[in-house]
Order: structure tokens, then sequence, then C-alpha cells
DNA sequence: CGTATGACCATGC
DNA sequence: GGCATGGCCATAC
């Protein structure tokens, strides 16, 4: 049962990573903590990491990003399929976390599912919300 | 089976 | 905010 419940681990992470809508972005963090059970972060770059080998289903490995909103891809790839999306990078080559981040899965599909809902952050910040774009 | 590496993160300075 | 260290899990040799 170990090759069976590694391959579901990466499924998993495979899934959540395709529920994330294209013109945003989700951390690794994120990933793995909606994944839940034993799941890190460095568990989800692994698992992208073996999408090419996956070989199966698109996978918008693009769209996970470190916590830091850079890319730790090498290569101007993962930038350049972002911006394709709509996703827009600093100066310094980071994006807007706060803005383009994904909240999460739906709450019913989470738990049609088994995973576990993202936990809500703490925006110091709220009132700041520009509806100006 | 132990070591080394990796698309990381949290902490401390 | 940037740099250095420790720890986490999984894969490759």
């Amino acid at each position: 049962m170990s090759t069976e419940t590694e391959r579901a681990l990466y499924e998993r992470i495979y899934q959540i990573v395709r529920q994330v809508p294209p013109g945003v972005i989700a951390t690794y963090g994120d990933i793995a903590a909606i994944v839940g059970g034993e799941c890190d972060a460095r568990t989800v770059g692994y698992a992208l990491n073996e999408i090419p080998k996956h070989g199966g289903e698109p996978v918008p490995w693009q769209r996970i990003i470190s916590s830091t909103g850079g890319i730790s891809t090498r290569g101007p790839l993962q930038r350049q399929l972002l911006e394709a999306e709509g996703v827009v990078f600093d100066a310094r080559g980071r994006v807007d976390m706060a803005r383009v981040r994904w909240p999460g899965p739906s709450p019913d599909w989470a738990a049609a599912h088994g995973f576990t809902t993202l936990a809500p952050h703490d925006d110091t910040e709220q009132g700041e919300q520009l509806p100006l774009f």
C-alpha cells in the first residue's frame, strides 16, 4: 500500500492544482494545506516536478508559486504562461498574491473530494481593498 | 538502507 | 526586506 498511497497523494495534488482557475495563483503551502495529511509544501513541489512524467491530463503547474510571490522555476516559461493568463508581475518579478491569490476550492467540492478548505488569512488591510482594479 | 538533492517554508539576525 | 539555518517529505543513486 505504499506505491498506491504515494500515487494517490500526487493525484490529489494534481487534482487541487487543476481546480485553480486561470488568472490566479496559489502557493505551495496553500496546496499542501488543502490536501492536508502527509503533504508539505515541498511535496507539492516534487509532485509538480513529476508532472511531465505523469504524462496525463494537463496540470496548470504554472499557477503554483512560492509564498513570497516569486517564481521558483528557472526560465521565463512559468512567468510567460501566467502573463498569458492575465497575471501581472511586479518589476521585481513578483505577483501581487493579495490580489490574484486563489481563495481555495469550494467547501462543497472540498468536502465531496475529502479535501480541506483553506484557512482564512489575516488581512490586516481588508479596508484597503481598492475596487479600482 | 543511508546519503544527497530538490519547482519549499518558518524562523532568526 | 535580504541572508543564513533547520526541518519537513519524497525521489534517485
